[in-house]
RNA sequence: GGUCCCGUAGCUCAACUGGAUAGAGCAAUUGACUUCUAAUCAAUAGGUUGCAGGUUCGAGUCCUGCCGGGAUCGCCA
C-alpha cells in the first residue's frame, strides 16, 4: 500500500468528519496532495489540504490546519506534526512505518508497487507503425521503446492493455516497394539490373525478397504486365518486410500483441466505407471547399469542392479532406475508421505514439476519436522527439534513400538493447535526445544505464559475500522476513528506505501521466541512494552490510539490501532493461 | 503567416500536473581506495527559470503579448 495514498485517504476521512458540509463537494477531498516535502527538514510527509480547502470552506488555511492537525497527530504512525508556512502540515512518521516498508517489499517481491485494484476499461497503445517498406531505422527506435515501456508500465499498474501496430500497407508506397522487389527478383534470376532507378527503394534488404520471389514464381512474372505482377507480389513483399521489422524490434525486446492492416479498412465492405456512412448519418460529412491556410497560400492553390469531415466541431483547426481527387480515400479517412474500429473493439482509452513530424496531426486524431465514439473514447497522442545520433561528436548520417541508413538492428547490435532502451527512456518523450555512442557504452557514472545496473549488481554481490563470510547464517528470503527490522534506525538507513518507499507513487503518477521516463529517473535516484549508503560503510564500519560479529544486524541489513535490489529490479522490469547479478 | 513543441546552472537535463529556500549529472576545485566491487562516494562553487505583464495565499508550471530554436501547414503516409 502506498503510504502517501494511505495518509491521503486518512486525512480525507478526518476532513469529512470535521467538516460535514464537504459531503456536497466530494471532489475537493481528492484535490489536495500528500507528498514528500522537497526539503527533508520539513519532515517525512507534507500536505497542502488546509490551503486547498480554504476556499470551499470559506475559512483561512491556518484555522483549518489547526483543527486538522489534532486529528493527524492521532493517526497511527505519526510521530509529530506541525503547521508551517502558509498552511502546510508537515508530518514525521515513526521509524517503524519505514521499517515495515522493507517487510512489505520482501513479502511481495516482484509484485511490489502494483496497485491493488485494476482501473476500469481497456487501453490500446499503438506504436512504431512504421511503413512496411524496409527495416526499422533509428528514428523509430525511440517510439518503439517509449510505446513498449508505456504499455509495460500500464500493464504493471493492472491496466488491461493491448499493444498494437498499424501496418500502412494500403498506400502508393507499397506499389513502389513491390516494383523495387520485382527489380531484385529479376536480379535474382540473373538479369543485370544496373543502377536502381530513382524513385524506387535501393536498399539491399530487398535482395532476399527478390530471391524468395524467384523461388516461388520462377520466371513466371517476367512476361507479365507490371501492374499485374505488382498485384501478385504486393502482399508477399509486405509480409517479408514485416518479418524484417519484427526481427529488428525483437532485438530491442519490443513485441506487439496485435498487428492491424490498413488494407482491411478499404474496399466495399471495409470500415472506411461504414464509418463514413455512419458519420454522414451523424451529419459530420459534407461537400465543401476549404479556406487556404492562413498567411501562406500555396502557389498552386485552387478552390476545389471535396468531401470533408467536420473536424472543427471537435477541436481541430479546420475540417479535413476524406477523399482524394482520384476518388480514393485519404490517409486520414482510414485513420478515422481505424479509431472507430478500436472504439468498437472496446478501447475507450487510445494512446498513439508518433514521431515529432506528426505533431500537426494531434488535433485531428483527437477530433476523430471524439467523433467516432460520441465523446466516449479518449485519444492521447504522445509525440517522441528526434534522436540525434552522434559518433565521436560527429552526427552519424542516416539516409534511407541512399540505402546506407543505420538500422535499429545495427544500433542494438552495437550497444545492446539495455542501453538503447534506458537512454531513450531517460528523457522526457517530447525533448530531443543526443545519443552518443562514446557515452552510452562507457562503464562509468556518466552512463546512467551502467550506473543503475551496477547498483543492482552490487546488491547481489552483498549476498554472495555474506554467503562466503557467514556460511552458517541462513539468508534465505524466509529468514530475511523474520529479521528484526527495528535495528534499521540509523538516519542513513531511513533515508534509503524512504526513497524505496516512493516507488509506488512514482509508478502511479507515471501511469497516470503516461510518462515512463519518471520511472527511469526514479530508478536512477534509488541507485544513487544505494551507492551513497554503500560508501557510508567505509567511513562508518558499523553501517557495513555484512558484520561478522553481529549476525542479527547483518540479517536486518540484508533484508534492507534485498528490498532495495527488488525495487531496482521492479523498476528496470517496467522499463524492459535487464537487472544483472554481476557485471562482466 | 497559422498551428503545435521547446527555452531552467558554462554543458546535458529533472522538478511528483499550482506548493515551501528551483534539483541531479557532466565539466571545475578539494577530499575518501591493504575496497561488503573507488565501475563508487563526499564537499565547495555555480540561477532574475528567454523578456514583459496577468490570474492567487503561492507560478518553472496556468493566461496574454513579444524574442529565440524546432516540427508541421488542402488529395504523401
Amino acid at each position: 500500500m502506498d503510504l502517501f495514498a494511505l495518509y491521503q485517504s486518512r486525512i480525507a476521512d478526518a476532513l469529512s468528519a470535521l467538516f460535514p458540509q464537504l459531503a456536497e463537494t466530494p471532489d475537493v477531498l481528492r484535490r489536495f496532495v500528500v507528498e514528500p516535502p522537497r526539503d527533508a527538514s520539513h519532515g517525512d510527509m507534507s500536505t497542502n489540504a488546509a490551503m486547498v480547502l480554504a476556499k470551499p470552506l470559506k475559512s483561512n488555511p491556518r484555522a483549518i490546519a489547526e483543527q486538522l492537525i489534532e486529528k493527524i497527530k492521532e493517526f497511527e504512525g505519526v510521530e509529530s506534526a506541525e503547521i508551517a508556512g502558509p498552511g502546510f502540515i508537515n508530518m514525521r512518521l515513526s521509524a517503524s512505518v519505514w521499517q515495515n516498508v522493507i517487510a512489505e517489499i520482501n513479502a511481495t517481491g516482484t509484485e511490489y508497487g502494483r496497485p491493488k485494484d485494476a482501473p476500469a476499461g481497456k487501453v490500446n497503445v499503438e506504436y512504431v507503425s512504421t511503413n512496411p517498406t524496409g527495416p526499422v531505422h533509428i528514428g523509430h527506435a525511440r517510439g518503439a521503446v517509449f510505446g513498449d515501456a508505456l504499455a509495460s508500465l500500464m500493464a504493471f499498474s493492472r491496466c488491461d492493455i493491448t499493444k498494437e501496430y498499424y501496418i500502412n500497407d494500403a498506400g502508393g508506397q507499397i506499389d513502389v516497394l513491390a516494383k523495387s522487389a520485382l527489380l531484385r527478383y529479376r536480379e535474382a534470376l540473373g538479369q543485370n539490373i544496373g543502377e536502381i532507378p530513382k524513385g524506387l527503394y535501393p536498399g539491399k534488404y530487398l535482395i532476399p525478397t527478390g530471391k524468395k520471389l524467384a523461388d516461388q514464381f520462377g520466371d513466371a512474372l517476367l512476361n507479365m504486365d507490371e501492374a499485374e505482377a505488382v498485384d501478385k507480389v504486393k502482399s508477399i513483399v509486405v509480409d517479408s518486410m514485416m518479418e524484417l521489422i519484427k526481427a529488428d524490434l525483437a532485438k530491442l525486446n519490443v513485441h506487439h500483441d496485435y498487428f492491424f492492416s490498413e488494407k482491411q479498412l478499404h474496399g466495399e465492405d471495409g470500415d472506411i466505407h461504414k464509418t463514413l456512412d455512419w458519420l454522414r448519418e451523424e451529419g459530420l460529412v459534407y461537400q465543401g471547399t476549404l479556406e487556404p491556410p492562413k498567411g501562406k497560400t500555396p502557389e498552386d492553390w485552387e478552390d476545389r469542392e471535396q468531401t470533408l469531415f467536420k473536424a472543427s466541431d471537435f477541436g481541430d483547426d479546420t475540417d479535413r479532406a476524406l477523399v482524394k481527387s482520384d476518388g480514393s480515400y485519404t490517409y486520414f479517412a482510414a485513420d478515422i475508421a481505424y479509431h472507430r474500429n478500436k472504439f468498437l473493439r472496446g478501447f475507450n482509452e487510445q494512446i498513439v505514439v508518433l514521431g515529432a513530424d506528426h505533431s500537426g496531426y494531434i488535433k485531428r486524431l483527437k477530433a476523430a476519436g471524439k467523433a467516432v465514439s460520441d465523446g466516449k473514447a479518449n485519444v492521447d497522442v504522445k509525440i517522441c522527439q528526434l534522436v540525434n545520433l552522434l559518433r565521436n561528436g560527429e552526427p552519424a548520417k542516416m539516409s534511407k534513400r541512399a540505402g546506407t541508413f543505420v538500422t535499429l538492428g545495427d544500433l542494438v547490435d552495437e550497444v545492446g538493447a539495455d542501453v538503447v532502451r534506458f537512454i531513450m527512456l531517460f528523457r522526457r518523450n517530447d525533448a530531443p535526445i543526443d545519443f552518443d555512442f562514446e557515452v552510452v557504452t562507457a562503464q562509468t557514472r556518466d552512463n546512467p544505464v551502467f550506473y543503475v545496473q551496477y547498483a543492482h549488481a552490487r546488491a547481489c554481490s552483498v549476498f554472495r559475500n555474506a554467503k562466503r563470510d557467514l556460511p552458517d547464517l541462513d539468508i534465505s528470503l524466509d529468514a530475511l522476513q523474520k529479521a528484526d527490522l527495528s535495528v534499521l534506525s540509523d538516519p542513513a538507513e531511513i533515508e534509503l528506505i524512504k526513497i524505496a518507499a516512493q516507488f509506488e507513487r512514482v509508478v502511479a503518477s507515471a501511469t497516470e501521466a503516461h510518462e515512463p521516463h519518471r520511472v527511469a529517473f526514479y530508478v536512477h535516484d534509488l541507485a544513487s541512494a544505494f551507492h551513497t549508503f554503500w560508501t557510508k560503510g567505509k567511513e562508518r564500519p558499523e553501517l557495513r552490510f555484512v558484520n561478522l560479529d553481529e549476525q542479527t544486524i547483518t540479517l536486518s541489513r540484508l533484508a534492507l539490501v534485498n528490498a532495495v535490489r527488488q525495487v531496482l529490479a521492479n523498476s528496470l522490469g517496467i522499463l524492459g532493461v535487464s537487472a544483472p547479478d554481476e557485471l562482466s
